[in-house]
Order: C-alpha cells, then sequence, then structure tokens
RNA sequence: AGCGGGGUAGGGUAGCCAGGACAUCCCGUCGGGCUCAUAACCCGGAGAUCGGUCGUUCAAAUCGACCCCCCGCUACCA
C-alpha cells in the first residue's frame, strides 16, 4: 500500500522583522510537530512557506533604514531561514516570494482567472504626489479625521475614532514623505471577482464542520456579511509585475500573491528533486489532505481568498483544515512585530536550548485563546515540568541502571503484574498521543506525553528498585527494564515535540539509528537487552529567569562602575579637560572636563562612577575609554559618588542585570539621570515629586536617579551590588541633569 | 460600531459544542513519605458562590436572555 501523503502549509512570515515567539508558538511549531508526528508514522509529508518579501512594510522599513526593499527583504529572509532552522522546524522547502520561479506561477495564475473571467479592470481614484511623481498607497497619506477631527489621521482609517474613509475623503490630505498635497488620479486597476465564489465558498465552508469553531464562524459571517471584489494591483514598484502589456509601475498586491506561494514552493521543490511533475501528488490527488497553519487575524485569506484563488483556476485541492491559532501576548499586549514588546528567536536562541523553547511554547499554546507569555512562567515551566517531571524521571533511569548494571538489564519471570501495568500505561499514551496529534489538539498531546512521565515516577517510586537492589538483584533489573521501557516510548512519543533532547536520549538508551520517518512502532520495540549503556547525562539543565523587563530595563544596558581616581593630569591640549587614570578593578584612561570644577588634588582618591561600555573617543588626541558621571545644574558640576564603602570596580547595578554591548556616545545621551532628595519610602524630590523605591535610604539624603524618559513619574535610584546609593559630591538643586 | 474570543481557588489553565455524582492540571501553600535522581520524585490536605442577574431542566461551569469587564479582527503584523 501507498504510504499516505499530507501537505502541510505554513504561513509566510514578513520579512521585515525576525520572527518572535509569536510566530513560533502561532504557526510555526504547530506544524512542525504535526509533520514529525506524520513521518513518524511513516507518512509521505511536504511542508513548505517561506519569506513574504513584497508589500509596504518592507518598503516602510527600507525608507527608514535609508536601504532597498531586496535588501531588508533578504537580509530576514536569511535571518529568518536560520532561526527557523535553529528552532528545529522542518520544512520541505522554506523558500521567498522575490524569486522567479514564485512570479512565474503568480503570473500563471493571475492570467489564468483573467481568462476565466474571475479579473477585471476597473477605474479608480488614487492619491498621487506631484513631488514624489508616485501613486501613493493609503498609509502613505495621512489628514484630518472628518468624524473627530483627530489631525493625524491615516487616510484610509482613523486610529483615534475607528473611522473609514474611501480615497479622497480625508480632509487636508498630506504625502507623509515630502509632506505636499497629494492629488486625486485616476488610475486602472485589475479587480479580482470575489462575488464569483460566494455560493461555492458556501458550500465549501460548510462541509468543512471539522474545522475548529473559530474558523468556521469567523468565516461563515464574512460570507454571510457579503463579498466584495476586490483591486488586486496597485501603484507601485516594490513586488511581482502585473503579466500584461500597459501595465507599468503597477504590482500584484501581496494579499493575493503572498498565498500563491504554497504552490509556488511546492513546485520549486519539486524542482529541487529532480522530479519537476513531483508537486502535483500532494495538490491533485482528492485524497491528500492540505493543512494550513496561521494565526487568527490570517483566516480570511486562506479560508476565503485562497479557496477562491484555487476554484478560480481550476484542478487543485482546497484547504482541507486550516487550524487557526490566537495570539501568544506579552503580559496582555499583543506580542507584535510592528509594535510592543518583541521577543525574537535568535535572541531567545542564544540564551536556550531550542527544545526548551519549543517545550514551552507547546505547554503554553495559544490554541483555543490567547496565552501569557512570561518568563516567570517560563521558567516554571520549564523548570517543573520538563527538567523535574520528565528529565529528571529519565534520568534516575538511565543512571540507576547505568550505575548497578552498567547495561540494559533483562525482564525475568514473576513480573506479570508490573509489566502488564507499565504495557497499559504505554498503550495508553500511544493512543492519546496518536488522537490528538492527528486532529492537531498540540497542548493535550504533550499532556498525554507528561501523564505517560508522571506515571513512570509513580512506577519507579513504587517498585522501588533502590530497595530490591539488596533483597532480589534479578527483580531489580526487571523493574528497571520495565521502566527503560517507559523511557523508550516517552523518547518516541516526545519526539514531535523535543526531537533534539529525544534523539540524544534515543541513543542513551543504547540503540541503533535514530528516531524519524516511521519510527513510531519502536515505542513499543523490544530494548537493547545486554548492550552496554553509554554514562548517561542529564537531558535538560534548569534554567535562570532572565529579569522581568521593567520601565527601567533600558538601564541594563548601561555598565557603570565604582572607581577610584588615582591619577589626575591637565590634558596637554586643551583648557577645560583633565586626563584622569582611574581604576575600576583594572586601570583605564579617562578624559574629562572637569577643569575649573575640580582641582587636581580634590579628584585624587576620589570614588567616582564611570560608565564603562562607552565606545573609546579620542578626545583632543588623548583616549578615553568611558566616562565620568557627573551632575550638572546651572554653572555648578558634581561628580556622583559611592555614599558608603564601595570596590573599585564594583558595578553600579540598581539590583537590574546589565548587558555588557558597548554603546555610542548618542546612544548614552538618550538615558534619563537626574539628581534628587529622598523624601520618604516611595518619593523623591527630583525638582517635582516622583515614585521612587527610596525604602531603606536616608530621608533627605541626595541621589542620583534613573528615569525611563524625562518626565516620568517613577524612578530608579543608583546603588551599587552591595546597595550602597550613589549621590552626589556636594550639594546641588534637585532635578540636576546627569552626564 | 460590527464581528469573533475570553472572564473557572493566590497566579496560570482544562472542561463548555454532544448538561449529570467530590470541577482538571501546573505553580504556590500546608502536612506526610522516599532517598535512585537535577533540593528532585511520590502520597494527602486546605483553598472556587465556575464575571453578574434571570430563565430552561429532575439536574447548568456547560443551554437561552440580558448586563458588566478584558482582548483581538475589520481586508498591508504570525
Amino acid at each position: 500500500m501507498e504510504r499516505p501523503k499530507i501537505l502541510i502549509c505554513v504561513a509566510w512570515p514578513y520579512a521585515n522583522s525576525a520572527i518572535h515567539l509569536g510566530h513560533m508558538a502561532g504557526s510555526l511549531l504547530p506544524p512542525d510537530i504535526f509533520s514529525r508526528y506524520h513521518r513518524l508514522r511513516g507518512h509521505r509529508v511536504l511542508m513548505v512557506s517561506g519569506s513574504d518579501q513584497h508589500g509596504t512594510p518592507v518598503t516602510v522599513r527600507a525608507e527608514k533604514e535609508g536601504s532597498t526593499p531586496q535588501e531588508v527583504a533578504e537580509r530576514y529572509h536569511e535571518i529568518n531561514k536560520k532561526a527557523i532552522e535553529d528552532m528545529g522546524i522542518e520544512f520541505s522547502l522554506f523558500t521567498k516570494t522575490h524569486t522567479d520561479n514564485h512570479v512565474r506561477v503568480v503570473h500563471d495564475i493571475f492570467l489564468r482567472l483573467l481568462e476565466n473571467g474571475h479579473l477585471e479592470q476597473r477605474q479608480t481614484m488614487q492619491y498621487y504626489c506631484p513631488q514624489c511623481k508616485k501613486f501613493l498607497p493609503d498609509r502613505y497619506v495621512e489628514g484630518r479625521c472628518i468624524k473627530c477631527g483627530n489631525e493625524n489621521s491615516r487616510s484610509d482609517q482613523c486610529d483615534k475614532c475607528g473611522a473609514t474613509f474611501e480615497v479622497g475623503e480625508i480632509a487636508d490630505p498630506v504625502c507623509i514623505t515630502c509632506h505636499a498635497r497629494p492629488e486625486m488620479r485616476e488610475t486602472q486597476h485589475y479587480f479580482f471577482k470575489l462575488t464569483d465564489f460566494e455560493a461555492p465558498l458556501l458550500s465549501y465552508v460548510r462541509k468543512n464542520e471539522h474545522w475548529r469553531s473559530n474558523v468556521q464562524l469567523f468565516t461563515k459571517n464574512w460570507l454571510e456579511s457579503g463579498l466584495k471584489d476586490r483591486p488586486i494591483t496597485r501603484d507601485m514598484s516594490w513586488g511581482v509585475p502585473v503579466p500584461l502589456p500597459g501595465t507599468e509601475g503597477k504590482v500584484i498586491y501581496v494579499w493575493f500573491e503572498a498565498v500563491i506561494g504554497y504552490l509556488s514552493a511546492s513546485k520549486e521543490w519539486a524542482q529541487s528533486t529532480g522530479d519537476p511533475e513531483a508537486w502535483k501528488a500532494f495538490w491533485t490527488d482528492p485524497e491528500v489532505r492540505g493543512y494550513y497553519f496561521l494565526g487568527k487575524d490570517n483566516i480570511p485569506f486562506h479560508t476565503i481568498i485562497w479557496p477562491s484563488i484555487l476554484m478560480g483556476y481550476g484542478d487543485l485541492n482546497l484547504p482541507y483544515d486550516v487550524p487557526a491559532n490566537e495570539f501568544l501576548t506579552f503580559k496582555g499586549e499583543k506580542l507584535s512585530k510592528s509594535k510592543g514588546p518583541s521577543i525574537d528567536i535568535p535572541s531567545i536562541l542564544r540564551l536556550f536550548e531550542a527544545d526548551l523553547v519549543r517545550y514551552y511554547l507547546a505547554a503554553n499554546m495559544p490554541e483555543g485563546k490567547d496565552a501569557d507569555f512570561s518568563w516567570e512562567d517560563f521558567e516554571t515551566k520549564v523548570n517543573n515540568e520538563l527538567v523535574a517531571t520528565l528529565g529528571n524521571y529519565f534520568h534516575r533511569v538511565l543512571s540507576f541502571t547505568h550505575k548497578n548494571f552498567g547495561k540494559v538489564p533483562p525482564l525475568p519471570d514473576g513480573l506479570k503484574d508490573e509489566s502488564r501495568e507499565v504495557d497499559q500505561a504505554i498503550a495508553q499514551a500511544l493512543v492519546e498521543v496518536e488522537t490528538y496529534l492527528s486532529s492537531c489538539q498540540f497542548k493535550k498531546g504533550l499532556k498525554a506525553v507528561m501523564d505517560l512521565a508522571q506515571f513512570g515516577n509513580r512506577f519507579f517510586d513504587s517498585v522501588a528498585p533502590w530497595s530490591l537492589l539488596r533483597s532480589d538483584r534479578d527483580r531489580c533489573g526487571g523493574v528497571l527494564n520495565l521502566n527503560l521501557r517507559v523511557v523508550q516510548a516517552l523518547a518516541v512519543l516526545g519526539y514531535p515535540f523535543l526531537p533534539f533532547s529525544t534523539q540524544r536520549l534515543w541513543g542513551l538508551l543504547a540503540n541503533d539509528g535514530s528516531i524519524g520517518d516511521g519510527s513510531w512502532k519502536d515505542a513499543t520495540k523490544d530494548l537493547s537487552v545486554g548492550r552496554p549503556l553509554p554514562e548517561p547525562k542529564p537531558l535538560y539543565k534548569k534554567v535562570e529567569m532572565p529579569s522581568e523587563a521593567s520601565p527601567f530595563s533600558a538601564f541594563e544596558a548601561l555598565d557603570l562602575r565604582v572607581g577610584l581616581v588615582k591619577e589626575v593630569t591637565d590634558h596637554p591640549n586643551a583648557d577645560k579637560l583633565m586626563v584622569l587614570q582611574v581604576d575600576i578593578g583594572s586601570p583605564i584612561q579617562l578624559v574629562a572636563g572637569l577643569k575649573g570644577y575640580y582641582s587636581k588634588e580634590q579628584l585624587t582618591g576620589k570614588k567616582v562612577v564611570v560608565i564603562v561600555n562607552l565606545q573609546p573617543a579620542k578626545l583632543r588626541g588623548m583616549v578615553s575609554q568611558g566616562m565620568v558621571l557627573a551632575a550638572e545644574a546651572g554653572d555648578q558640576v558634581k561628580v556622583l559618588t559611592p555614599c558608603g564603602p564601595a570596590e573599585p570596580g564594583e558595578r553600579v547595578t540598581s539590583g537590574l542585570d546589565h548587558g555588557g554591548k558597548m554603546l555610542t556616545f548618542q546612544e548614552f545621551q538618550a538615558f534619563v539621570l537626574r539628581t534628587g532628595t529622598v523624601l520618604n519610602d516611595r518619593e523623591a524630590d527630583l525638582g517635582r515629586p516622583v515614585q521612587a523605591d527610596t525604602a531603606g535610604l536616608t530621608k533627605g539624603r541626595q541621589a542620583a536617579f534613573f528615569l525611563p524618559q524625562d518626565g516620568a513619574d517613577t524612578a530608579l535610584p543608583l546603588f551599587t551590588e552591595s546597595k550602597v546609593v550613589i549621590g552626589v559630591d556636594g550639594e546641588l538643586e534637585n532635578g540636576a541633569r546627569v552626564r
């Protein structure tokens, strides 16, 4: 019998920023678990995706960076491709939309739809900037909202009151690039006649009762409220050109073109296998199911637009299931790439192994509703579930067996009951994982794996091999054999979730080969009895929680140290500068503009606060490897100094973590530091009263404070690792700026 | 505004579509056990008027109506 085939399509991440945990949890990890499961079962899987490289977000980013769309799109494609590989997401092909192949496939579809009468050319009005000499997409025009009077409304929708506008409706339109007033010009565009597909779409959706209810409902609602024909071309240069004469300066809208990537990627994959027709097996055989993994915002493109395109084109399979996920949020805020906090995969993988991240995201997957991400929760779940329950079970079984037997012990007679108990537990886990994973219920699938691990722990306790070791060595080996069978089953069942570590576990069980295609049956295969066991090492280590982002987390970029001034000389070539030799645990040279405020004698022997991760700079020919922090008010300048015992080199942390990256002087200037007087345990006077955690500080004492931004109403006092407050060397008015 | 989702012990979360006996699991907390293991594992307890009100029913977290609060989408952010 031929192996069942399955097509897995994954929403294309946008090539204007690095992918983050939200992409992972929402649309990348689920299909990888799904495809690994299917491959374990021996099914043939084609899994494709790529970078969505066209569209305005890319051009906007390029303009901001003074770069080209090509450059931005290529850069993020490479970054994201690597991030996806590093996370262990295995695609048959992860390509991109800016390829000849994609353009060819899009053109083929465009022309066939045109031929079949589903595309139509129509006249529309569009903003045109006479100064930039180009048509302006909605986002490039701003103006005054005619409903609420908001002066900075976008031309398509007012962010304040939510009103939407047609072209030309907004008052006083302005081109956001050159601020000229755009005019209205007539332009020709192709419209996709979605209305042609209303009836067939409705019956298609009704037929797909296995869709998640949110996907069903959302789609039905859309359909029932009626479809509108949509323009699928626009006036801009970055994108797939329209394949017709007389259409210079027009490209195909990304929302229309990007979904076609599923098909073009499949064809590209087929090319690469040497059989250019291979894609057909996955797209034209009605028995092959196509699964589309994406986030909830993407639902209509996959349940309405893409099926319409496919229907209009003909002969290709429609999506079988669209298991859309909700969002992963960060403290309730949307984890987004265009605004708000972002936790990108490359940075996370520098800190943690992929399997730890995969575990957490699978356990906290936003399947039914938005799920919240926090580092605290990450630490808790990884340490208490993955490490303590699963990892520790592996390790206690393997290390005990290795230490006392050195090889896989046989199963003697007389363990009928125990044997049956273990068989049942494994069998149950197999059924559950199969049921849940084949129906895209990944959280439950993982839970079933963890339940088996918990059973293992309970079983290990109940048979107490450590006491059998003295009383009945054969029986002890027997119960270990049974535990090893549980471990082996866990290796296979855990593989879709934790591919890297379970692969290593496979070897620790003295097994040959690896887990992969068709390994499902190995969950219950005979152990490698009699084989020597390799020395086991714990598979997972506990993680330490990175500190939560506080309003002051930007401060973490500063590396401040206590410095002892050893020697002061006048700068040979400047009349305001002095050259300081400072001990910050190691000797460095600083150039400071303190002449006139301090004498050489006053500074020598003084403890100061130095920023040490400032890029070294030459000041009038003398190298300065940092900067002495000083407060200035009017014509007064006073250096900051610890108000108690402090060692040279000691960090000034204020309880925060620190990154060691070098800062430019400009970056440093963005930090807001001011002097203030402690009022009570919760407030300080920085020229105005401000909330600050000043518990334990002496009232009336002057200290330096960090502010998230100027005018903020919370502040953080500076103090050293040993909690010595940083004050001012003398008296200064409150609110004095520190530089 | 329209549409969609959500509100369950101190925190997080399952169950809800197909209504039923002590409401799931993780963390925390309290007590006990074990000592093979990464201060880990195992057992037990306390802790919830299942957002509110009204209704249907022998029976409601679950079905219906109304209300309150969060969040997302509305065609250029998974």
